[in-house]
DNA sequence: GCGGATATAAGTCACCTGTATTATGTCACG
DNA sequence: CGTGACATAATACAGGTGACTTATATCCGC
């Protein structure tokens, strides 16, 4: 065989450049010729690794949702173990808003990607199950906590969820630089303050 | 002079047509020919009226905001005269969110453009003036709320108007059918007893 | 009525796209 | 020592794009 080469490590290689390019200048112009400049590869090498342009945007997706997975899971590691609900919390909001680089390529590719799929009935399945998944998530945290008697027992279990995920509003307003990262910061810590606190 | 003909309402037709391809088809399959196409007009004549594809995205963005601006103003004429502060917040969000046809005509225009917005630095400027004037607007009736006691003194200002804005964030739960109408307008309500409750 | 601004249609142009094809280089293994 | 799977490169092609030009029809105001 040739020049044998790790395939995960050069579609990832290809997928970091299809998000600086996505970041830069935007979905549509993330083309085969223009990621391939991107990367830095011939147009012919990018198609060895990615069959068609739509094989390449599912994986820099899937790759995209699985990175910030990872930041979330190593932003607990830092915490007391195990980590307090309201923590755990305020590290997922965290790490899905554009609060520094690494979140911010991600999130790019996350509000195209759900674009996308509002017209595109199979990526539209695929983004409902994903977020589902993720409200399912929140809500247990939440249910959990519930039950630990972190939060009060009198709160609407499917509102407070909802409320939380809505946070995650923030991101144009971020994106736009007309509220500041602390701004965000400071309103996610009042709300879970006023979650976590006895009161209804 | 020919077949005088209303080049405002001709415009906003095409912009109608062009709303609607985007949501069906999305931002990127928004061309001339696609646009004239579900306009029913030739390509020609829709270069009639937008001399470029940039002046039709861009009429189609301000009729937008305008079309979204008008329905707020409509929707406080069936309130109390002058409208509670609560329920004026409430119909400004229903009216961001896309909970009804033409709500989530240009609640998905305002996304393809926020997301354009992000690396074309002109639309940038223009986005970002809009977004803040909106916040501006909110923080403007929170504080006349508190100035009248309707929402308790030692709330802080900035971080409930950040608060309002954020429950912008179920539009993509929304689309994507993760959570219903309901649910959201469940936690509007929810949100807003809690801001105009007495305690913090 | 008729000149001329307006409206509509049709065709053309250079460019960019995704994909397919082909050619050439590389090197582990029988 | 090749042979064959893999890697890289270069090119071709059909289709769609925005913008432009040209041609024809329409009908108000003089």
């Amino acid at each position: 065989m040739p020049k044998q080469v790790d395939h995960r490590e050069r579609r990832e290689a290809i997928a970091h450049a299809l998000w600086r390019v996505v970041e830069q200048q935007g979905w549509p112009r993330a083309t085969m010729r223009e990621v391939a400049r991107e990367a830095e590869v011939s147009l012919g090498q990018l198609q060895h690794y990615f069959s068609s342009r739509t094989a390449m945007l599912t994986f820099a997706m899937e790759f995209a949702a699985d990175q910030t997975s990872d930041r979330v899971t190593r932003g607990l590691t830092g915490l007391d173990q195990p980590p307090r609900p309201r923590d755990v919390l305020r590290v997922v909001l965290t790490e899905m808003l554009p609060l520094h680089p690494d979140a911010r390529a991600t999130s790019r590719m996350n509000a195209a990607y759900v674009l996308e799929a509002l017209h595109d009935p199979e990526l539209r399945d695929v983004a409902s199950v994903g977020l589902r998944q993720g409200r399912d998530t929140v809500e247990r945290l939440i249910r959990e906590a519930m039950a630990d008697g972190h939060i009060s027992a009198d709160r609407n279990l499917a509102i407070e969820t909802d409320l939380i995920l809505s946070l995650t509003g923030f991101t144009p307003l971020l994106e736009l630089g007309v509220i500041k990262p602390e701004a965000a910061l400071a309103a996610i810590d009042q709300h879970l303050d006023r979650l976590f606190s006895p009161a209804s």
